[in-house]
DNA sequence: TTGACAGGTTATCACTTGATTACTTATGGT
DNA sequence: ACCATAAGTAATCAAGTGATAACCTGTCAA
C-alpha cells in the first residue's frame, strides 16, 4: 500500500545526494542551527537514515566542511596548474587576478563559502576547530605555492574572508542605494555584483 | 534556610552583569550553540531570570551583538577623534596605523570579535542578519569618516575579518612551528602575537 | 509595623532533537 | 524460485531547551 515514493538508489549515490543536501542546509544554519531532520527533509529521506549514513551529526558536518574546504583549495590549485602550464610566472600579478576571478565565480554557489564561515566560527567545538585550522592551513599553503611573499597570500585570504562575511550576512541581497553597507558591498564585490 | 547565595543587586547592575556573561557565552557557541541556561550559569543566576530580563534569547543575543558592534565602532571613533584633536590629517597613513593598533588591542578581549563573527554568520536568522548588516555598515561609515577611498576602508575591514576568523578558529593557541597555519598566523597577527 | 514592590528562585511544561531499534521491501546471485 | 543482503522507514526515547507560572524574600516608605 505504501508506495515507494523514494526510488531506490545505491548507497554511494544516496550518500552523495545527502551530502549535497547537507551542504545547503548547513550553509543556512551552521552546525548548531541545523537539525539532522532539516538535512533529511532537504535530501528527501528520513531523519534516521541520515544519521545511519554518517554516524553522528558532527561527522556529517565535518565531511561537509572538508568538502567545502577542498573545493576552494582545488579551484585554486587548478588555476595555479593552468598558469604553470601556460608558462605564466607564478609570481605574476596575472595569476592573482585569475585566483580572484575564480573565487568570484564561487560566489554564485555560496553554500561552500557559508559552510566555511560556519566552520571557522565554530572553533569551540574541538573537532570543528581542528578541521577549520587544517582547511585554512591547506588553502594558505596552496596560495604560497605561487612562491609569493606571505603578505600577498594573507591579503588575498583577507579579501576572501570579507567576501565570505558579506555573503553570509546577505549583503548583496539587502544593499539598497543610500544604505551604509552599499558602498562597501560595491567596493568588495566589484564586477561580480552584476551577476548576483 | 535557603541562604541567599546571590547577593541582591539593583536591576541595572544585574542586567549589565548578565550581559557581560552572555557575551562570553555567546562568543563560544554563537546564537544557536548557546543555551539560556549556559548564559545563566556563566552569570551565576537562574535560567528563568535571564529570560525574564531580556524577554527572549534572540533579544538577548541582539543586544550582545549590538554592544560588540558598538564597541568596535566607538574604539575607531575615539581614534579618529583623537587624531583630529591632534591635527593629524585624517587621510594620513598614521591614522590607519593607529586604527590597526586599536584593533590589535581588542584581540586581547576576543569575546567581542567572536560574537561579531557569529552574528555575521547567522544571517539566516532575519533579525540577526539585519543587525549584522547595520553593524557592519556603521563600522564602514565610521572608517569612511577619514575621508579615504572606499578601497582603503574595505582593505582595512578585510584584514579585520581575517583576524576575526583566525581568532574564532583559535589559530594563535594552536599554531605550532611547522604547521601550515603558523605562517599565516604570524603574518596576520604580527607583533600582536607576542602578547597572546 | 506593615505592606508593596523589586529582585530573585523553584517547579514545570511543551517541544525539539540526536540517536537507537525494529521492522519492511527491493533486488540480484545461485 | 528463493533467500541473503542492501536500502530504506516508522516508532520510539532520553536529554536538552526556551519559556511560563507560581512562589519567596529583602528592603524601604508611610
Amino acid at each position: 500500500m505504501t508506495a515507494p515514493p523514494v526510488p531506490r538508489m545505491n548507497a554511494d549515490d544516496r550518500r552523495e545526494l545527502v551530502l549535497r543536501a547537507a551542504t545547503r542546509a548547513f550553509a543556512r544554519g551552521g552546525f548548531h542551527g541545523t537539525s539532522t531532520d532539516a538535512v533529511a527533509k532537504e535530501a528527501g529521506v528520513s531523519q534516521p537514515y541520515v544519521v545511519r549514513i554518517f554516524g553522528t551529526k558532527l561527522e556529517l558536518f565535518l565531511e561537509v566542511f572538508a568538502r567545502s574546504s577542498d573545493q576552494i583549495r582545488s579551484v585554486f590549485e587548478d588555476v595555479l596548474a593552468q598558469a604553470r602550464a601556460e608558462g605564466t610566472a607564478p609570481t605574476d600579478d596575472e595569476v592573482w587576478l585569475r585566483l580572484g576571478l575564480a573565487y568570484a565565480e564561487m560566489l554564485a554557489d555560496r553554500d561552500f563559502l557559508q559552510v566555511l564561515m560556519h566552520g571557522f566560527s565554530a572553533g569551540s567545538v574541538p573537532e570543528i576547530g581542528a578541521q577549520a585550522r587544517a582547511g585554512m592551513g591547506q588553502i594558505y599553503a596552496t596560495l604560497m605555492g605561487t612562491g609569493c611573499e606571505p603578505e600577498r597570500a594573507k591579503d588575498f585570504i583577507a579579501q576572501g574572508m570579507l567576501l565570505n562575511v558579506m555573503v553570509s550576512m546577505q549583503a548583496p541581497e539587502h544593499s539598497e542605494a543610500g544604505d551604509d553597507l552599499a558602498g562597501l558591498t560595491v567596493c568588495a564585490f566589484g564586477d561580480a555584483l552584476a551577476e548576483m
